[in-house]
DNA sequence: CTGTTAGCGCCTTCAT
DNA sequence: ATGAAGGCGCTAACAG
């Protein structure tokens, strides 16, 4: 590889001549300028990035560490992000997607390393990663929940239920159940809260929340329908906390005779890509994922370049109708 | 930020020592190296990426490249990349998603500048991006397709397609049709192969190849449905070349009074996450995506390491068996 | 086993 | 408008 000392002797010029016509073209006349140009093009120049932001405080790279994925969400995060990114300047250093061997030491030193400028964790529905001291003077900002007092983009779980749940009494539906993993834990409190603010009964025989895993899911909803067939207690709508958890739960009843939704109502939650393919579609609250990607990451770097930034923003969720509820 | 100056200060030995300490630790006594562990966890000393990246050839990341995502599919394979690259001590900086938007090209500079050692390029079902000369003589690998004479990793559609059609025909189907995008031309190819093997009749009318972005998917199925309805043509059996395009025709023949699998067998191709939560659950194609994730990363280091490397490994794949047909 | 020293490629005063 | 030279933080001979 070609270095700036090569084009300069190609060029007839000194290292400094050749570094200004690459970072302040300006103050170079424009016959060296041309002379340059020409010799970096013969020699198929590129500036060695190492070298640059050995010297400079901030390396244009951030991290972005999403959980496992088993939806598209963060896959829409991750291109929220991207997108922004790149028109600031910014490369995407890619964290571990399996949250569950997560590792935060490993990145915080990446960036006190300088290879990276700060990272945007999308902690999505695992609260279970607890804070660490060293990152505590590193540029973070997160996804959905808040951590160590970082800047965080979130959207309201409580409003966003709340509206399912109105949305189900407004159809008349009464016993309303849910199901949820372990980690949903905040979009069980605002269903709680919601069946409360509606003057509708809380049956915890209606409810579940304990899958964990990805693998869980569908046996999950099984168990769930096996239990209300058991003890005899159908709810006529069923409040899910992803729809993936919908599209199990619907599976399930079917198999079982239940009609959805004439017989059991099924919401889900996130709008997944193929929401609409399953049968019936399934209706679901939409979050701006997107857009919480790329504020995220004006934020990451508006912090990293020094600007003030706001303590959180919170994101509008939107229903979305379709044949299950 | 201390830098290996500090420490050394600190620790009243020489920078020498210090980056011994670090690198080649077995060489250093045991009681100078507790002196500098020492003065470097007091100082909160790390090594500095870019200045260590400066000395050496290789930089410890490297750029995945994988399109638009609107199936699972290519996530497995980045977690696949991603698993292996980290035993190797690799960080991976994430390319666009996009591809449609795709500059290779900035890509290529960025290894060029080294800032990363190469990169994996998910070619997946977009065949359509030229060759970059500048690209020739920096490591790559793809996953799916062969591109500019690099190594890559690929299933042999042939032979699942053909597999596919065999399970039908085993199941007394003999109209099959097929439904694909523009950009899995292969798959398509397949498909004809596999009827002429099983001496069965192509029909044009049965086929449709034309959707080509992730939107129209699900409208790509509507359109090859109400096609084969108008003509009245209706085959035993589709071949799909997704799992997202299965699950529209089925969606779509259900729709119309059709069922499957008795009336229509629709088969899959990727087995997503979500293909046995469709009612009914979808028959398909399983692809060891993690695995050829992990293979090309190796390859790439390999590469990348000054290592042989094979000019392509072929994975099998495996029929996953549901309900759909 | 440890220290000295010469760069790696680039940017940046400071002169000219 | 251009060149000379110091230094960013670290590694890798080379000496001892």
């Amino acid at each position: 590889m070609p270095s700036i000392k090569d084009v300069a002797r190609e060029a007839h010029v000194s290292i400094a001549t050749v570094s200004r016509v690459f970072n302040n073209p300006r103050v170079v006349s424009d016959e060296t300028k041309t002379k340059v140009y020409f010799a970096a093009e013969k020699l198929g120049y590129t500036p060695n990035f190492s070298a640059k932001t050995l010297k400079k405080s901030i390396v244009g790279t951030m991290i972005v560490i999403v959980p496992d994925i088993s939806n598209t969400f963060f896959i829409d995060i991750v291109r929220g992000v991207q997108n922004y990114a790149e028109t600031r300047g910014y490369n995407i250093l890619m964290g571990r997607f399996d949250i569950h061997r997560f590792d935060l030491q490993r990145y915080v030193r990446l960036v006190k390393s300088k290879a990276a400028d700060g990272m945007v964790i999308a902690i999505g529905h695992n609260r279970h990663f607890a804070p660490v001291p060293e990152a505590k003077d590193i540029p973070i900002v997160t996804i959905e929940e808040e951590f160590m007092g970082n800047p965080y983009v979130y959207i309201d779980n409580y409003q966003a239920i709340n509206e399912i749940v109105e949305y189900l009494v407004s159809k008349k539906r009464k016993r309303i159940g849910f199901l949820g993993f372990k980690s949903e834990r905040e979009r069980f409190l605002a269903f709680k809260n919601a069946l409360m603010k509606n003057k509708l009964e809380f049956d915890e025989e209606l409810t579940k929340k304990g899958a964990e895993s990805g693998e869980a899911v569908y046996t999950g909803a099984r168990e769930y329908v096996e239990r209300i067939l058991r003890i005899g207690k159908i709810p006529d709508s069923i409040v899910c906390a992803s729809d993936v958890l919908a599209a199990s739960v619907i599976k399930w009843l079917t198999k079982n005779g239940l009609r959805v939704p004439q017989d059991v109502a099924v919401t889900g939650f996130d709008n997944i890509e193929v929401a609409e393919l399953f049968q019936p579609g399934i209706t679901t609250v939409e979050q701006p994922r997107e857009t919480m990607g790329r504020e995220a990451a004006r934020l990451l770097i508006n912090k990293i370049e020094g600007h003030e930034v706001p303590k959180k923003i919170a994101f509008q969720t939107r229903i979305v109708i379709r044949e299950s509820a």
